[in-house]
DNA sequence: AGCACGCCGACT
DNA sequence: GTCGGCGTGCTC
């Protein structure tokens, strides 16, 4: 027998099928789909089994070492699952392949996960019971009524016992694989939906199709999901529900599990890859039908998929970017979807402007919420400008954001405060106005070059040099200040020494658990405001929040990503939703230096389909998605003059191959050096997909085996 | 990714 | 004369 392997090394120039024979007492385990453990070389590496070869051909091939699974890892469907990321992604193939599968399973992952089993005794129906003392009887009860045993729950007398009873042959052992995680069995919790709700669930069909669900902050969507869920469920069908790692809290998931117990299984950064790698399994027996999780739970081994739910949809977390393969799971949940002939769910509260294009045009269906589920009205957005000074403010509170938060506190309601991230470090602004340096050719806002003294687009390379006078308002306070947490924390405590304040950022949340007990904590009005960075703008939902104040509106606007305005709109209008989401009306402040940056006016209005259009007029005439696609090439090397030699090579190289299309570049990266290793970018923006992965193809078959260049390539990419 | 092979500089 | 630098090429 020959089988062609594909070893676990992601390299180009080893990415294909190598052929080995396998020992005729080995044969009968082979399947297509399983890892074996093969001479590669001078080492001994592990690799997937693509091919089974019938002919007997060559007989210098090499012998295959062992078998690493008895069931097959990745099946017929991820197999060409992972050829399809390939093509799309241009990475290696076995990148993609292991993408899929818990660490757990990797060769190189130094510990190896046994599988834990637990002990059980069932009656041999075979064996007579007689002449047993009272204590053996208690037990062999106990296997009657229950059918069987477990081992762990025996005192240590009744284990004596309990071995007599073996050694007879009364009972007999048996192993049982254990999971380190426990679901209850759920109380299948169902409330009812609104009309607006049903409405959407019955627009859904079983059949293949993209739906994009635009419904407004405390819409009820995931009641909308659930209810899908279930409908699949009840045709027999398995689902896979995605949201972004951040909003998937244990509330998250524990809202599920009431509804569906132990048929879930969530995959998310919380566990340890042990525990993972147990709900992988619960979902390979097709003991678990609904799985819930981030990114990489697109890739959970069900069978028989008849729902797919993609949450927050706009989150740029479903996009891969650090490493390969730069992958998008909404990608992969259409591949998955048409395959299995299943609805695509996407849902959002600010849809990205790729996906309701898309709907615009039809390509994806369209759904709408508009309405907030108990009738509330959206709340009430006041917006501060920052302009006025000091005078008018208290550190970075302005008198008005001070003044609402006195009343709610009297009023013993809460205030949930965001301070938008940290500003981005080499963008520089002036202090007194919040001017930024923006680039002519692209709208994007300069980043600052300490090696050059200079200002530079790392779109299209212009550059100019730093002023340290302001030409807005002609202050000499250019710089680059950026407000932490801590420093507001601080300023809160003095304007308000009687409140207890919770402050949840990177730093607060970062040990195990603790995200989970500052929420708790606070929806147990243990404290009065929270006050935090992005993780306070997701999903949270609190009864007696009835103010949401942001610090900086800002920074995020300032961020050098043509996606700026809509990911502050996007993050405005998601904070600003967890404000009056009960009994109560709620309230927003957003104090800014752009009080009239359409971006804000467009969140104080609640108007996603006006952000939406002006948005559009921009991308169209600068050429930005979803007018044009966006490929960006990294170029990276240790030897500054080769690299940039060679980038400018790469870019003739475009120039003359691929036609209609901008090509912008090579332009040095924000962080042009980072660990001696410098990083060029150049920017493809293309119409249609023509012959450019076929030339980024013969690039990246130029360069493979070239030690002083490293290039990357990414599809989309969410930001650069 | 490793590792061998091979072709040029400074050394016990 | 040799030890060792890392560029190049190969792994069924």
């Amino acid at each position: 027998m020959i089988i062609g392997v594909l070893v676990e090394l992601s390299n180009k120039n080893i990415d294909k099928v190598f052929d080995y024979s396998v020992p005729s007492n080995l044969e009968g385990y082979i399947k297509i789909g399983i890892r074996v453990e093969v001479p590669f070389g001078n080492q001994k590496l592990e690799g997937f089994v693509l091919e089974i070869k019938k002919e007997t051909g060559a007989s210098n091939l090499k012998e295959i070492i062992g078998i690493v699974d008895s069931e097959v890892v990745l099946n017929e469907e991820l197999l060409m699952l992972g050829r399809k990321m390939q093509e799309m992604t241009l990475s290696t193939l076995i990148s993609c392949y292991q993408v899929m599968l818990p660490k757990a399973l990797k060769a190189k992952h130094g510990v190896s996960i046994s599988k834990k089993y637990d002990t059980f005794y069932s009656l041999n129906t075979n064996v007579e019971i007689d002449n047993i003392n009272s204590k053996q009887e208690e037990i062999i009860n106990l296997c009657r009524t229950e059918g069987s045993i477990l081992k762990k729950r025996l005192s240590d007398i009744s284990l004596s016992s309990l071995n007599t009873l073996i050694r007879r042959g009364i009972l007999v052992e048996e192993k049982r694989e254990h999971y380190r995680l426990n679901y209850n069995e759920g109380l299948l919790e169902k409330k009812q939906l609104t009309s607006d709700q049903r409405k959407v669930v019955d627009s859904v069909s079983f059949a293949h199709n993209v739906y994009l669900l635009h419904g407004v902050t405390g819409s009820g969507k995931t009641e909308v999901y659930m209810e899908l869920i279930d409908k699949a469920l009840a045709r027999g069908k398995t689902s896979i529900v995605l949201v972004p790692e951040i909003s998937l809290t244990p509330q998250m998931v524990e809202r599920f599990q009431r509804r569906f117990g132990n048929n879930i299984a969530a995959i998310h950064s919380a566990l340890s890859d042990g525990e993972k790698y147990d709900e992988w399994r619960r979902i390979v027996r097709q003991e678990a039908k609904i799985v819930i999780g981030a990114r990489s739970a697109i890739f959970a081994p069900l069978n028989n998929i008849g729902m797919i739910i993609i949450d927050e949809e706009h989150s740029d977390s479903y996009k891969q970017d650090d490493s390969n393969p730069r992958y998008s799971a909404k990608d992969i949940a259409i591949i998955r979807g048409k395959y299995y002939d299943c609805p695509v769910v996407m849902g959002s509260a600010t849809p990205s402007l790729e996906a309701f294009a898309r709907a615009k045009k039809n390509v994806y269906k369209l759904l709408s919420l508009s309405n907030r589920i108990n009738g509330r009205e959206l709340p009430k957005v006041d917006i501060i400008d920052m302009n006025l000074g000091i005078k008018q403010s208290k550190g970075h509170f302005s008198l008005t954001l001070v003044e609402a938060i006195a009343d709610k506190l009297s009023k013993k309601e809460q205030v949930i405060l965001l301070l938008n991230r940290r500003g981005y470090s080499s963008v520089i602004s002036c202090k007194s106005c919040g001017y930024t340096f923006k680039c002519p050719n692209c709208d994007i806002t300069l980043t600052y070059h300490k090696t050059s003294n200079t200002l530079r687009c790392h779109y299209c390379g212009y550059g100019t040099k730093v002023y340290d006078t302001c030409p807005e308002c002609r202050e000499k306070s250019i710089s680059d200040i950026g407000v932490g947490t801590e420093k507001i924390e601080e300023e809160l405590h003095k304007l308000f020494p009687e409140s207890k304040i919770l402050r949840m950022d990177v730093d607060t949340t970062s040990r195990k658990g603790m995200h989970e007990k500052m929420i708790t904590a606070f929806k147990k009005h243990e404290y009065d405001i929270l006050l935090g960075t992005q993780i306070v703008a997701k999903g949270l939902d609190f009864e007696d929040v009835t103010l949401v104040g942001v610090i900086n509106a800002d920074t995020s606007l300032n961020i050098p990503d043509f996606r700026s305005s809509e990911n502050t709109f996007s993050l405005l209008s998601q904070v600003a939703g967890r404000s009056g989401r009960s009994k109560k009306s709620g309230q927003v402040i957003i104090q800014t230096f752009n009080p009239e940056h359409y971006a804000i006016e467009y969140t104080k209005r609640h108007d996603y389909i006006g952000f939406y259009n002006k948005e559009m007029s921009i991308r169209r005439e600068l050429k930005y998605p979803p007018y044009y696609f966006i490929c960006y090439i990294k170029i990276s090397g240790k030897d500054k003059d080769i690299l940039g030699g060679e980038a400018n090579k790469i870019k003739r190289a475009l120039d003359r191959n691929i036609t209609n299309s901008i090509i912008l570049g090579p332009s040095p990266c924000t962080i042009f050096k980072l660990n001696n290793i410098y990083r060029y970018g150049i920017i493809i923006k293309y119409k249609s997909d023509g012959n450019i992965r076929e030339v980024l193809n013969k690039i990246i078959e130029h360069y493979k085996g070239n030690q002083k260049i490293k290039i990357d390539i990414d599809f989309n990419p969410s930001h650069f």
